[in-house]
DNA sequence: AATAACACCAACCGCACGATT
DNA sequence: AAATCGTGCGGTTGGTGTTAT
């Protein structure tokens, strides 16, 4: 008996969502929380499939989602990330909080790919104006270390690519555990940064993340769902069956949210990713990783550098919405402080990080790796 | 104003993996 | 051990909006 596909073929829709539909997956999700989605579209009544209801959850009605408008730093971390990881872009998602690897990965097949090949062929000609293909038109008080940095880190990625490759696949016991010896079981998503400032306390471990984060998370799901659904319901005059759920939603019963979500505790709301099992080991993803790029950087050097940035994220306190990202997306955890790569990733204003960086992995390849 | 070309991005598809039976 | 399930991931497609001619 083979394997039955995921949804009827016959009798699914595609292609865009509806409002209304919008409104069905959501209130599904208060209820149920995230997860099992197989069940969604028959619990639901979506013609949709599973994977479709999935991803457009996780891609669009999850809440803590920043669309569009990419910033500078954010782009920049792009490039160093998908120049490290190549094109995992889940894993450089786990980097950009409010990004999806969906967004990430448009992002850079639209936009990045093009500035890069111009920037490729700029250097080719002339070396000089390499600034002013301008990612973004940013402007650099050091233009010549800037543009210096970005050479050498073109020049220098297969190097990169290949050393950190290179310490994914060997299995060192002492600095990644056993459940995650090979390299494919230690995936980059799992060797994620920890991130803990101020209120912004990203933990992915189910077993002792607390779930109120989820609460809000949810609460502020479906409050951002409302209004936004707010023109459609009032030029829709037929919402009656989910015109109930909809006033729920801006009733924002946020311990329901809460406790319905046990029926997702083991897949739903931690989402949880197979990889995920690896965190139960001894060591952790986090520390591998931090062994793998193995450079201190204190609490308050994190909390400065994110805050910092300006143009970044915000890692404010009232951004409690960014709480949700442990619902879909590979968490960050614990209070490890950042390494020197995440330093140098999130501080836009420090130059000389970066110039570090690339002294340490690129010229003393086992420094980093 | 019409339309062709281009850009963007939401969504789909197929594959791979770990967990479960 | 094999079959099946549920999910995540990355590549690709197709619809739609924007710009250029």
């Amino acid at each position: 008996m083979g394997r039955p596909p995921c949804c009827d073929k016959l009798g699914v829709k595609k292609g865009p969502w509806t409002p209304e539909e919008d409104i069905i997956l959501v209130s599904y999700i208060q209820e149920h929380g995230p997860g099992n989605w197989r069940s969604v579209p028959t619990n639901t009544g979506l013609l949709r499939c599973s994977k479709s209801c999935r991803l457009r959850w996780t891609n669009y009605l999850r809440s803590g989602i920043k669309r569009g408008n990419f910033t500078d730093h954010e782009e920049k971390m792009i490039i160093h990330l998908q120049a490290l990881l190549g094109n995992r872009w889940a894993a450089i998602a786990s980097y950009l909080p409010q990004r999806t690897d969906n967004d990430i990965k448009n992002y850079w097949n639209t936009h990045l790919k093009k500035k890069l090949k111009k920037l490729q062929t700029g250097l080719d000609g002339h070396d000089h104006h390499n600034n002013q293909d301008g990612f973004s038109g940013h402007s650099h008080d050091q233009p010549n270390s800037k543009g210096q940095w970005e050479r050498r880190l073109q020049t220098d990625i297969h190097m990169a690519k290949q050393a950190l490759s290179e310490a994914l696949s060997i299995g060192k016991p002492s600095i990644i555990s056993t459940s995650a010896t090979t390299s494919h079981d230690l995936h980059l998503q799992d060797l994620k940064p920890s991130i803990n400032i101020g209120n912004y306390n990203i933990n992915d471990n189910p077993s002792t993340s607390t779930r109120p984060h989820q609460a809000s998370t949810y609460a502020s799901n479906t409050d951002s769902i409302a209004k936004l659904l707010e023109n459609w319901m009032k030029n829709s005059p037929k919402v009656s069956t989910h015109q109930k759920n909809s006033d729920q939603t801006n009733a924002v019963p946020i311990n329901s949210f809460n406790n319905n979500n046990k029926g997702g505790t083991t897949r739903g709301c931690s989402m949880s990713t197979s990889s995920e099992g690896a965190h139960s080991a001894t060591t952790t993803p986090d520390q591998a990783f931090d062994s793998l790029i193995s450079f201190n950087s204190s609490p308050s050097d994190v909390s400065q550098s994110m805050s910092v940035d300006e143009n970044n994220a915000n890692f404010t306190a009232d951004q409690t919405s960014c709480l949700f990202q442990d619902e879909s997306k590979p968490n960050l955890e614990g209070q490890v402080p950042l390494t020197l790569l995440e330093k140098w990733l999130f501080d836009d204003a420090a130059p000389h990080a970066h110039e570090d960086l690339i002294n340490m992995s690129l010229e003393n390849g086992a420094g980093l790796f």
